[in-house]
RNA sequence: GGGCGAUUAACUCAGUUGGUUCAGAGUGCCUCCCUUACAAGGAGGAAGUCGGGGGUUCGAGUCCCUCAUUGCCCA
């Protein structure tokens, strides 16, 4: 046998398992007679690389899989990516400029395939990374949303909703992001507050010397302008009817008209309508019948419909309007206003509002069954808390723009002819068959198939059913297998984007949950308490993490401070903590293998920790059975984290290690060893590398751990283990008593009990093991010169001859005593008060006696210690 | 502006239906120790008016009201 390095080495052991389980075929899952357990991956981004948000949330993910596999369910944990349109297409398009290509000058084909080929060589990289982590993923089943299959669920769902009327095509107000030259939906619009100006603009009335003033953010609109409104509560204006003004600069004629949506209080209380740019606006202009003047170009720029500025872009547009108005004398002042802006969540330019011909899936319809089984909890959340938010967003649902103007990604189905006239068929052949029925005479290139692509949410509401094929054979082996998922671990971010469709489209398409279990991670923070990204720059590199710390040290890591839902402030001193946690089984692991084993007479003292530690095993493997059960994670890997450090490498080992060079009796091995491999298994879904090496470690085996059987939970004994950590507060005191006099702990010394109620602790070969503790005697007939300490009303005794500072001992002692007499006040003050003899329960009374009659022992026994030392 | 949370030790968080000694854990900090598994370690220790105020109750960290601070979602 190889010698065992002091230190834990990582490195060497990771690859080596990751391998051997691959080998193994231990991730790989087809449907069989067991009961399935299901995960499916959220798909990170194509272009992404591994960020910290990744990390805890797979790890996560890993957890419950490892887990599961050990609990016997035939587990799936389906992996994949998504295309990510408007990220990738920028990815695409910035790759190709560099090269000198320029989108506009490449057909839609040619285009594709620079983007295919970039998602060949970059997609995978994620994937690739997530097995450094130790990810027990399926890697068979690997899915991209435009994968073959993938693609035609997609098209096929909105051919069936598009027939089902639930897709419908209109000219709305969409947010348009200028950059991406694309529309986007409401939820990838983020509105933050912006330090801006408030613009008091004056505008001459037509045939008239009067002039009347409006506030606006965005000067440059007042091109677009086609009315102004005021209240018609309004005094100031009421004499104003049928009255029009004239734009400043270019002096269009527009109508005042009153509605009451105006707020009399903001600025002048008159408000410019510009319909083409503003929703409110948009509802207002028709309502009141206005033209519609788009001044924008799709890339942010004023077109000719502006008259003036044609072709500069809206914010140089803005700084010379300004300089214009105030030429014009049209520009009464300008005041610094905080307010509100969207920005693209993708490109973070700002988004504009902007008609625009779009696709929309009717949402109002989806949400009913989606609400209605997150409120019941047919699907859970944890933690509870984003019920509310969600239950929030349903009920206020808008209807889904899921066009872009992008070619990465599925074209939607729509065939045009005749100018506007369309057909949504699956290909251009059904769509002319389709269209022939409208106008016999269409030959098949009449027909133009829409140029847009589908929202990339469109693919991944799907995720859970297309990965199994669900959509285009809805009554496959595997989709009747694995559907519905049991957990989904994802951010709260996506909760609309992601998870709400996906509760949507499982009742639509499977008419069942998509997934029992939505688990809430937290947001990856950093020291300053920000978001950690790419652009900011402060996330750390996940792979030099698990370089520095292994794959276990930062799993351990990332999990100790991550309660489901809260926030979770990075610090990499956490997986410095991981690490030393690892390396602490390991030396665990050390101790134990470098004992020589014979068949020699058990210490009582290994018996009685045996019987401990086996209750105890039993308390805690329940503990953490009922934090899985409750998806709190953390605290499952904390009880873990602490059975394993504390009692059995502190407490446990201590009292079991034989002196230097002695050996230990076969018994009390083979119990450890037990114990070992109960608490690796435990261990394993958090930190499944190192369990698996000293798995094997332990002896020459064909079995793996990773499919090893989760700890069975046995009856313990509470009694007994409360017993226990009597006898450890003794030792306790008795280490105090050690350090206090500098008596090293080689040197024996024996200890005397003096007890009110006789009941002998089980565990004096514990204390005398721990404590090195010659004899524990009676203490009924002591006078020699004692320390002397209290646990409970059990008095304790050290024969002690130097000198005790008798001060000292009078000073605690009286400390002990004022401590009593407060507690027995309390008590005192509670039994006096008829009313809680009265209501409160019996039982409760009963027990605040008890606590009266152990008081007063108590003080009566410390009173005459205080009067012997006096 | 509307909605939903949160506030407990220096930091990150537990604290079940109000009721045993309930004020906890981990980290950090302080003291001592290189003791023959581990200094990536061991033995101890200090540390909180449970955000403020009011109320309900025999009893409130826990329930109600209010204020403050803060986060998130939506517009």
């Amino acid at each position: 046998m190889k010698e065992i390095p002091k230190k834990y080495n990582p490195q060497e052991v990771e690859e080596k398992w990751y391998d051997h389980w691959m080998k193994k075929k231990y991730f790989f899952s087809s449907p069989d007679e067991r009961k399935s357990y299901t995960i499916v991956i959220p798909p990170p981004n194509v272009t992404g690389v591994l960020h910290m948000g990744h990390m805890l949330n797979n790890t996560l993910q890993d957890v419950m899989v490892r887990k599961a596999r050990m609990e016997g369910f035939n587990c799936c944990w389906v992996p994949g990516t998504d295309h990510a349109s408007i990220a990738t297409e920028a990815k695409v398009v910035d790759k190709l400029m560099k090269n000198g290509i320029d989108k506009k000058d490449l057909s839609r084909k040619e285009f594709l395939d620079h983007a295919w080929e970039w998602k060949e060589k970059h997609g995978g990289i994620i994937l690739e990374q997530l097995k450094k982590l130790g990810a027990s993923c399926d890697w068979n089943r690997t899915k991209f949303t435009m994968d073959d299959e993938l693609s035609e669920s997609v098209i096929d769902v909105f051919i069936d909703l598009f027939n089902k009327d639930l897709i419908y095509r209109g000219v709305r107000m969409v947010n348009w992001d200028p950059e991406a030259q694309t529309a986007v939906s409401d939820e990838e619009v983020i509105h933050k507050e912006v330090q801006s100006k408030l613009f008091y603009i004056k505008y001459k009335l037509k045939n008239s010397t009067e002039i009347i003033e409006i506030a606006t953010t965005r000067p440059e609109t007042i091109l677009g302008d086609s009315a102004i409104c005021v209240n018609p509560n309004d005094e100031r204006y009421k004499h104003l009817k049928n009255q029009y003004a004239l734009v400043p600069l270019i002096n269009r004629e527009i109508p005042i008209i009153f509605d009451d949506y105006v707020d009399m209080e903001f600025g002048s209380g008159a408000l410019k309508i510009t319909p083409a740019h503003d929703v409110n606006d948009y509802k207002i202009g028709i309502k009141h019948n206005l033209e519609i003047i788009d001044i924008l170009n799709d890339d942010g720029s004023l077109n000719e419909n502006a008259i003036l500025f044609t072709n500069k872009d809206r914010f140089e547009v803005r700084k010379l309007i300004e300089i214009k108005l105030k030429e014009n004398n049209s520009l009464s002042k300008v005041e610094n206003h905080l307010n509100s802006i969207g920005f693209s969540e993708r490109t973070n330019s700002v988004i504009e509002p902007k008609l625009s011909m779009q696709w929309f899936c009717k949402m109002k319809e989806f949400s009913k069954p989606a609400l209605d089984n997150v409120l019941n909890d047919n699907i859970k959340f944890h933690p509870k808390k984003f019920k509310n938010t969600y239950k929030h967003w349903l009920e206020n649902i808008k209807d889904w723009c899921v066009s872009r103007q992008l070619w990465w990604g599925q074209q939607i189905p729509a065939y045009y002819y005749d100018g506007n006239k369309f057909v949504v068929a699956k290909n251009k052949e059904e769509a002319l068959i389709l269209a022939r029925k409208k106008n016999p005479k269409i030959n098949l290139n009449d027909l133009k198939q829409d140029v847009d692509v589908l929202d990339t949410w469109f693919s991944s509401w799907l995720w859970p059913i297309s990965v199994f094929d669900g959509i285009r054979n809805p009554n496959n082996k595997e989709i009747n297998y694995y559907y519905p998922t049991n957990d989904l671990v994802t951010a709260p971010e996506i909760l609309f984007f992601w998870v709400a469709r996906m509760i949507m489209a499982g009742y639509e398409y499977k008419n069942d949950m998509p997934f029992k279990n939505v688990y809430l991670t937290g947001i990856v923070r950093d020291k300053l308490g920000r978001k950690m990204s790419k652009s900011l720059g402060n996330s750390p590199d996940p792979i030099a993490l698990i370089d520095k710390y292994g794959a276990d040290g930062v799993r351990v890591g990332m999990l100790l401070c991550s309660p489901a839902g809260n926030d979770l402030p990075f610090n990499e001193n956490l997986c410095e903590q991981g690490r030393n946690f690892s390396n602490k089984i390991w030396n665990a692991f050390r101790l134990i293998k470098s004992w020589k084993v014979e068949e020699i007479e058990q210490a009582k003292s290994s018996k009685m920790a045996i019987l401990w530690f086996e209750n105890k095993l039993n308390k805690e493997l329940e503990e953490i059975n009922k934090s899985f059960k409750t998806y709190r994670i953390s605290e499952a890997l904390m009880t873990t984290y602490k059975l394993i450090w504390d009692d059995f490498c502190s407490i446990y080992l201590e009292i079991i290690k034989p002196s230097y060079g002695l050996p230990i009796d076969k018994k009390s091995y083979d119990h450890t060893v037990d114990f070992l491999e109960k608490l690796l298994k435990s261990l394993h879904p958090f930190s499944p590398f190192i369990t698996e090496e000293i798995w094997h470690l332990i002896k020459d085996r064909n079995d793996d751990i990773i499919i090893s059987d989760w700890p069975k939970t046995k009856n313990y004994d509470e009694n007994l283990i409360q017993q226990f950590s009597i006898a450890l507060e003794v030792v306790s005191c008795i280490r105090n008593f050690r350090k206090e006099k500098n008596i090293q702990f080689k040197q024996k010394i024996s200890l005397l009990v003096k007890q009110k109620v006789k009941i002998k602790n089980i565990f004096y070969s514990v204390i005398c093991k721990l404590a090195n503790i010659d004899e524990i005697s009676d203490a009924e007939n002591n006078t020699s010169p004692s320390y002397s300490f209290m646990i409970g009303s059990d008095e304790y005794f050290i024969p002690y001859n130097d000198s005790i500072d008798i001060a000292a001992e009078i000073k605690k002692i009286e400390k002990e005593i004022e401590y009593i007499q407060g507690f027995i006040k309390i008590v005192n003050n509670k039994l006096s008060n008829q009313n809680f003899i009265k209501k409160a329960p019996k039982n409760l009374v009963e027990s605040e006696k008890n606590k009266l009659m152990d008081g007063n022992i108590k003080l009566e026994i410390l009173t005459n210690k205080l009067k012997n030392l006096k």
